[in-house]
DNA sequence: GCTTCCGATGTAAACGGTTTCATACTTAGC
DNA sequence: GCTAAGTATGAAACCGTTTACATCGGAAGC
């Protein structure tokens, strides 16, 4: 394939020269440039991108990592970053489905010296040594970090508030013995919506131990068998908050199987609000998080770090997780129209299909 | 930052012997190895990805361009994809949103020398050039294309079969007046649908240019004001067939706003198969495709035109469309168990929620 | 004791660009 | 007509690797 020099021989000027016609360098003669164009469109040329950021350390990409693809939670944390990206004329260079720091590490060496930035959601202690190790070289914006690195800058979702706000909802409406099916062990989410939901008993004077919490992974499957467990004790709970809204689904097709109606026999709460939680039967309440927003707002706090440089600050921010309250909880009051708070402090609460 | 030559000197040798020892070239001395090694741990050395790509030509990377980021259907060909290229230790650089050929030519030319390969969905005969000039330096596999290429592989869905599948289903069904919701002019998928379902029609004896097409734009509220705009007609047809799920959701909604019972005063069928098809109220008939096994067979098509060269041929891979009933479609047939055909001939029926 | 071979390492030339600095040639200023 | 300023271009260094080839001891073979 043509390679500048060949363009540079064939047009009768220095590499340098054609270097600068494709890079805007005006100084040079438009006769010139027209000629050095017209002589590569010829030669089919092309820089090379290698090449290019070997001596100008700009690649025009950034880093993403992510735990694993799966859900549809992580495709609009995807989109949003790329969305985002493309506004800044960025690619994304994608890396997921790493299940311990090993991976990471080997993933983030790959990517070394082909981004500008690492946008990543840390799985897990492993991986804070390579999230240092990156940080020397290029910025880093985590994703819901369990624990702040110092100099990455972050966006997290209010997730204990969120929980807090749903619970409370059901405690609002009469409900007392409440059961939760949780996220997986480690996990970040998973456990800041399982102290929110703790912190609701403990603010309405319930005790937190005596609730049931049944394990679960994110998983459909995961909440059909909680389900199922659920049903098999004495009393049933009068409510179940899911951890996400994928168990939830389980929940309900669990509970549907054995007969059970909700909201009226036991009313259910989600988290996420993925696409289809709307049209569920009964449309399910959950707690409605902004996944593409999530990404955007990543990609932004990281163009002002790529911006600042080095020496850029570590900004911390956090976006809201409103909860969406429809009718599987069972407070079915329809046409009062919209009603929200912002989750910071006790819960946000929205009405409607959307 | 350390490079190769920081190491070098720190351990007293050249930094042909450095890049030996990170490269695995058995003929370095073992106690020299284990220096060098202690070194670039303390100097923190981590290898440029940009300089290793530029020497060896090879970058462990695909190329990614999809039209846009949007819909369960393009993350789950993206997950295909990225799961595939992990197991074989590829990262994925992913461009998307590409509304037009300029756009795509743009995002070509920053693709080039950063990846071993580079699979797209073309979205218009624009693009058609970038693949070519793409293809004569990196191997090219396309998905659903318009147009074949000469020298690329390809994976396609059955969509005409898929169509006429569902459609001939209908047909089957009793239903004589069937309308359609259509995707994009100029897309190619919808356009194979267009074709299946008329195929069908004319399969049965009935006229195809006397069926109600509504346009559409594979987005829900297309299907919303489709589903209006037929409700305005007299008389309504007794079945639609939506060209994808997510407007076949947005026609329900529309139904159901106007006291429509589904499928007993109008029967529904959409194409995709996506998450919430089954949960949605009535479950709806479909037509099921694997969007990760799609992005999973470009990979291992990849890997072959890799490993080949260019003198690799341009495999052309179909995957199936298979009909699946549910509710929506009126056949409500339960307890039958699964039934299936392959799309091939005539089209695949599948019974039960999955 | 002299070749021969081999293992370990160094030297230097790529890879394909960008960019600093120098140079040649105009043009303007007086 | 000589200097100063400016414009267009070229030469060469550099970015951080890999790798073909050269070098250099030392062991083996005779």
């Amino acid at each position: 394939m043509a390679t500048i020099r060949d363009v540079a021989r064939a047009a009768g000027v220095s590499i340098a020269t054609v270097s600068r016609v494709f890079n805007d360098h005006t100084l040079v003669n438009p006769e010139t440039a027209s000629r050095v164009l017209e002589i590569a469109t010829k030669l089919d040329y092309w820089p090379n991108g290698a090449a290019q950021s070997l001596t100008t350390r700009r690649t025009q990409t950034l880093g993403v990592m992510l735990p694993e693809l799966f859900g549809e939670f992580y495709s609009e944390v995807i989109r949003g970053i790329d969305r985002q990206s493309r506004a800044h004329d960025y690619q994304i260079l994608l890396s997921s489905s790493h299940s311990n720091g090993e991976e990471v590490l080997i993933a983030g060496r790959a990517m070394l010296g082909r981004i500008d930035g690492l946008i990543m959601m840390a799985p897990d202690e492993a991986s804070i040594e390579t999230v240092e190790r990156v940080r020397r070289r290029v910025p880093v914006v985590l994703l819901n970090p369990r624990i702040e690195v110092e100099g990455c800058c972050s966006v997290a979702f209010e997730n204990f508030s969120g929980a807090r706000a749903a619970v409370a909802h059901l405690i609002g409406l009469g409900h007392r013995d409440i059961a939760m099916i949780t996220g997986p062990q480690g996990n970040v989410d998973a456990e800041e919506r399982l102290r929110g939901f703790r912190r609701a008993l403990a603010d309405a004077g319930l005790d937190p131990e005596a609730a049931a919490i049944i394990p679960g992974d994110f998983r459909e499957a995961a909440g059909y068998e909680a389900g199922v467990t659920l049903l098999a004790r004495r009393p049933w709970p009068t409510a179940v908050f899911a951890a996400n809204d994928g168990m939830a689904v389980g929940l309900l097709a669990a509970l549907a199987a054995a007969g059970k109606r909700v909201p009226r026999d036991i009313a259910v709460v989600g988290f996420d609000d993925i696409a289809m939680a709307a049209y569920l039967n009964p449309p399910l309440t959950t707690v409605s998080v902004d996944a593409c927003g999530l990404g955007q707002r990543a990609v932004d706090l990281m163009m002002g770090a790529i911006e600042s440089g080095p020496t850029g600050g570590s900004l911390r921010q956090q976006l809201p997780a409103v909860l969406v309250v429809r009718q599987s909880c069972g407070s079915d009051i329809t046409g009062t129209g919209m009603l929200e708070q912002t989750a910071g402090d006790g819960g946000a609460v929205r009405r409607g299909r959307k």
